[in-house]
DNA sequence: TTCGGTGCAAAAGTTTTGCACTAGC
DNA sequence: GCTAGTGCAAAACTTTTGCACCGAA
């Protein structure tokens, strides 16, 4: 898999359709074929909003009557991330992989309360800039990132 | 597990003493028991600098005559973890979880690039201060962080 | 002495892979 | 028609767990 792709994130609102149709393009660009499955993974992806695992990914679309593969979804799964509209997640501590989608050009990042599991999502602009001028100092072109907090949320203080 | 334990980490240098101290200090608190399998994993786990993945830890350990079981070990890094000592790193995309330990209190973040593999490490006075004001925001209380930059570094580019 | 900890082996669960078949281009 | 993709089943691995025994406090 290589790391040329590199397709801009437009700020505007995502609709499922304009991430099939940026999946579409990018496996066109890369001479991969557009397939029933591949088209059935991705619009479930992104009809939900959460994480999520392979096996809920397979479960609700086997719910659907789509009948697809673990296997092929393992097998699309890095395709999406490549193509940068999925990113990985991590939030739980077990031993799967979750998944999320990517909402926008700055991400939303993550706090989690280590004693409720409360997710809380963050954007700021500080934020933004520090890693911004991070980058320039490394001359590094900075594409996806993860960034995650871990600690106790208001309520639980 | 419980979330009550805040070892605070000083600033000066860390040697593999002040680990297995504190990582003791913590086990009296919790009144778990200080056994020599424990020690074994503490001292290995801070004597390199790099990530690591449960398997190594098992193998290194064994090279140097010491049988530790996988079940021990895995018994003992969350209890790390939970410390403040060790974290979650998830370089790898593969299947495993990496760890790294904390080396000190701001961390070290990650620059990855995703073409050659190279791992940079940072730290940023501005990224810190953002987080601050994110955390203060929230009511938050952060205790232990994960970010990671993924992209192409100046070589590759 | 008393629990908690360890090792072993088996189990559980996730992800990968070989291969024959199918379908996009 | 050619080639890449899919499904299936097995394999490869990582992590967890039950249980008998051991050892720290």
């Amino acid at each position: 898999m290589s790391h040329e792709t590199a397709f801009p994130i437009p700020d505007d609102v995502e609709t499922v359709e304009s991430y099939m149709e940026r999946f579409v393009a990018y496996l066109r660009q890369k001479n991969l074929k557009v397939t029933q499955e591949r088209l059935d993974i991705v619009r479930e992806v992104f009809s939900t909003d959460t994480h999520f695992e392979a096996a809920d990914l397979v479960i609700r679309l086997r719910q659907q009557g789509k009948r697809v593969s673990p296997a092929t979804v393992y097998r699309t799964l890095p395709l999406l991330i490549d193509s940068g509209l999925l990113r990985q997640s991590f939030l739980s501590s077990g031993r799967q992989t979750y998944y999320e989608h990517t909402l926008g050009p700055k991400g939303h990042e993550h706090m989690i309360c280590v004693r409720c599991g409360k997710v809380i999502e963050f954007t700021s602009a500080p934020l933004e800039e520090a890693l911004r001028q991070i980058a320039k100092e490394h001359g590094f072109r900075s594409e996806r990132r993860r960034i995650e907090l871990f600690g106790v949320c208001s309520d639980c203080l």
